[in-house]
DNA sequence: ATTTCTCTTGTAAATGTTTTCAATTTTGAT
DNA sequence: ATCAAAATTGAAAACATTTACAAGAGAAAT
């Protein structure tokens, strides 16, 4: 049952309740143990019995910690970034913090003023989805005084503390899944756009292909749908790949689909794999294989290593790798 | 550039760079034209010098308002609820509210342990996202001091602020397309579990059935792919419908996907219309006729909502309606 | 019995704002 | 030039906690 009576209840009140000073009230909130188990017993009655529920702000305000961290995000519909706020917010339920969503719409403005908006809420750690990032957000980054770790992204240099996967390995051997059965006209489908991830997956299917002597041959579109689709039909009419990797599962559909429209058969005249391993990936037909990226468990770890930052535990790694895992479906042989 | 200086800047220290008291700035800050002209501009001159945030915990605390709202949610990683949590966020942005996420993951202990957290919290204000609204949730919500917007949900009583479509009337009108049509066995496809949203459907489907003499017929099955699909694949095998109206788009999806599985032809043999409009209807084969919930339009209107509520702002109807809409595709003749 | 140490508790300062109230200054009307 | 009213400002209290420090009570050791 919830109890918001409307008269609210301090720790002043739970004191004389129990007949006890404030602090001491306060102690057995904080550290149980320093207070006799007896009066520790009354005061913990007291407690229940008026429903004293302790003012986050006032605490937030004498202890100069929040218990709050802030989760900045691009854009919360992409599916993947849904599935790593769950990830984020479980263990922050059970570590106890309080989780600010912030949504930059991928404006760089709004990016501003966002991280002027999260030092003014005296966040205690930030956790920063960025697919974009550049080098001024870095160095923004590097100035903070509070915690940031970097969730599904890596920066070069290591200097920022971040958990993902190896996009580069992981294109790597998708592109040389591709090799090893013979294929010659492998195609990689990007976007636009400068995501600095996208980057790291390219390098990975370039290294595979010029490793074998193979010209890269690299292709991009838009992640809009009403975009690419199109896109692909005019593209698949005069080019005819034998296989594609593609950065991401939506854009992979429309590929599919309209491969199917040209009547192009997937898989036996191009195979397709995919990343991200989304719900798309199951829902496409033909079913689509994907590079299964551990989304909620980025999301997850990211929020544990930021709990250790707060709490300046000791870290042996501060830049996680998570393994991935090409799952096959029926977009390959 | 972020100003992020180790040594906090608090007003005292604008205080005496502007050679004010802090009242003073206080007051630039809040009630700008309460303080002459030319003294507000040497605060704003100090204030940039020292790069001076005010630190919004204390903030809180001295004015009772901590300008934050809780987004209570079941799931984020479904579809229509992060469309919905865009919505909420641009909004709230833009009046200046911070937003909390909490998610319950539909459990009813958590639900509770979120509630009670929520009011520690001391937020202004609650948006909270529950298809499976029960009674006495109503009334835990009926004894809050703070108020609270339903979002995406209706409930009966009309007692409590909400902002949703008219279920009732959109499921009446898609099972009076089909019935216009001559179709006579029309399927209603539900979920299991007590959605009550769904209730709303399913009772709008009736309507329309039974109007015209119809007998409703109704299935329920899971949310979750592996379940929903085997059970169109065998149930699909035995029964012929000629319409469905499905709760879902992804449902839908997997209905469709089986229909094409057993050779039987979506629209030809067998009509679909879904609900929600996500991404989901563009991307399957055949794409999907579906009802349209603007449900990013729902999340802002119920923050903007939400802030009038705050502010006792007269309010015309606390109950919004948005219209809904049926997006013909290809799934329907 | 005395001394020392540990355990338990209370007092009061500190946290960084907003806001009330009163004092002072400015303005406008005479 | 005078007075009332209005505008502007500052002092201090309030917000609800945590925490440093000190004091007092028992316990253990001599």
């Amino acid at each position: 049952m919830i109890d918001n009576k409307n008269t609210k209840v301090t720790i002043y009140d739970v004191a004389s309740e129990a007949d006890v000073s404030l602090a001491t009230v306060s102690r057995v909130l904080n550290y149980p143990d320093k207070v006799k188990p007896a009066t520790r017993e009354r005061v913990l009655e007291a407690i229940n019995k008026l429903g004293y529920r302790p003012n986050a702000i006032a605490r937030g305000l004498a202890s100069r910690k929040s218990t709050t961290v802030a989760l900045i995000v691009p854009d919360v519909s992409r599916a993947s970034v849904a599935e790593m706020i769950n990830g984020v917010i479980d263990i922050a339920r059970k570590y106890d913090y309080t989780v600010i969503l912030k949504v930059t719409n991928s404006e760089v403005e709004v990016e501003d003023e966002i991280w002027q908006e999260v030092f003014a809420s005296q966040v205690d750690g930030i956790i920063y989805l960025n697919d974009e990032l550049q080098e001024h957000n870095i160095k923004q980054i590097m100035e903070t005084t509070v915690p940031v770790v970097l969730c599904n992204v890596r920066e070069e240099g290591n200097l920022i503390p971040s958990v993902s996967i190896d996009f580069e390995a992981a294109f790597y051997e998708a592109t040389k899944s591709f090799i090893d059965k013979g294929k010659k006209d492998i195609l990689f489908v990007s976007t636009r756009s400068a995501y600095s991830v996208n980057t790291l997956k390219e390098r990975g299917y370039k290294k595979a292909m010029e490793e074998v002597g193979l010209e890269p041959n690299i292709v991009r579109t838009s992640g809009r749908l009403v975009v690419n689709y199109p896109f692909f039909l005019d593209y698949l009419k005069t080019n005819k790949p034998e296989a594609a990797i593609v950065v991401r599962d939506s854009i992979a559909v429309s590929m599919i689909n309209a491969a199917s429209e040209l009547g192009i058969n997937v898989p036996n005249e191009l195979e397709i794999i995919a990343f991200q391993n989304t719900k798309y990936s199951k829902m496409s037909r033909p079913t689509l294989t994907s590079i299964d990226n551990p989304i909620y468990d980025i999301g997850a770890v990211s929020m544990r290593l930021l709990t250790k930052l707060m709490n300046n535990e000791p870290i042996d790694n501060v830049n996680v790798v998570l393994p991935h895992n090409i799952i096959w479906r029926k977009s390959t042989t």
